[in-house]
DNA sequence: GCTGTTCTGTAACATTTGTAACCGAGCGTG
DNA sequence: CACGCTCGGTTACAAATGTTACAGAACAGC
């Protein structure tokens, strides 16, 4: 079976599938790598068929802040956006671990919709994840201090590698966060004296 | 005319007009009613005829944040991602000032999305829009202080109501942007100090 | 080993935002 | 007018976060 196929058989049809298999380019993507700049156009839409995507809005002087993570099965639904109506891309996807992609040339995202009901169904719901995650996001910034949020953060690591110990320095986190290495430092320093993490060099194991 | 062809024929083909002027339930609002609140199931899209409606997001314990506002000939897209997935609605959409809506019964959505091409691209240029304007919302948490929220979200309002003159109280300001009254007060007097605005009783006029 | 670099810990301090308390101005009502 | 209420101004203080600076530990490469 093919990995497209492997990826989302549960969620499309298998005549789409086919389609799908006809004419999307695959791509892989090293970890790090960027896969849609804040600016670029967008000309195909891109289905996550292995790894994972970090999805991240850029402030116009300095500055970045994490959005979501992409998982197998999903899609950027801002890149959708963009296809349709022609936009520049107003976040960044950057490959978070070796990934594969099947990227479909936008004209088909319109065809299917009118033709395939799982197609639909999934667009629909894959807008409705990924404004839940901005809530999310929002929830954060708006209501839970740094604390808070950096368990927050380590705790999706932990959930999308799927395991305890977490590659990353404090400055990584810092980034994500849009705060400053000191500030994370510290509060990290404080979650180890409460036993809920365990800080190594270039290491963070989650206790709790 | 009808209101709902005044409001939307420069977007939805004459047809599907025609159908939505047969199902459409409409709906008046008072400034200040609850069209749909946190927790409740959403079993209608709501398309906006005339008036404005505030989409706010609420803390648990207590704090809420203004997400958006929805004009004239727009839609709520949380809303619709509601009705297809039968979820609870996880925004509380209230009534800036009377406010006519079409209320459409859930089932027509993806009906339409497989018939009408002009509903397809009002579909996804909604999300895109809300999209944007979420992270218009996280910009502002994420990388302004709160003389920046503040002056943005008078900006905001003064686009809105098309009048540089705000009837509204500065605990009202600090409710939306999830602060204190006190520091809104401090920082409305430093602004109005830098001939940016100039306070009243109840009112906010902005000179810039 | 030695050396330069990266990562982390920590202190001291500045800035921003939040909190508590109080007072007076304006406004409506009887 | 007297009363109660809301709104806004202000002070003093507390807490959270950001900034600057420096030092040592861990590591990589030679």
């Amino acid at each position: 079976m093919s990995e497209i196929a492997n990826a989302y058989q549960n969620v499309l049809e298998p005549a789409l599938i086919e389609e799908i298999e006809a004419v999307a380019i695959m791509k892989t993507f090293q970890a790090g790598e960027i896969i849609i700049d804040i600016g670029q156009y967008v000309r195909a839409m891109p289905l996550l068929i292995e790894g994972a995507i970090k999805i991240v809005r850029e402030d116009i002087q300095e500055g970045e802040i994490l959005l979501y993570y992409l998982a197998k099965g999903e899609t950027c639904t801002m890149s959708i956006a963009c296809c349709v109506g022609n936009k520049k891309s107003e976040i960044r996807a950057q490959a978070e671990m070796k990934t594969l992609v099947a990227m479909i040339p936008n004209q088909y995202l319109n065809e299917w919709l009118a033709k395939y009901n799982s197609w639909r169904e999934f667009i629909l719901n894959s807008y409705s994840s990924r404004m839940n995650e901005m809530l999310g996001a929002i929830d954060n910034l708006a209501f839970s201090n740094m604390e808070t949020r950096i368990m927050s953060y380590l705790k999706e690591k932990v959930r999308l590698i799927e395991s305890p110990i977490l590659t990353l320095t404090h400055q990584e986190i810092a980034s994500d966060l849009n705060s400053s290495r000191v500030v994370v430092s510290r509060i990290l320093k404080k979650l180890e004296n409460e036993n809920q993490i365990l800080l190594l060099r270039n290491e963070i194991r989650i206790l709790v």
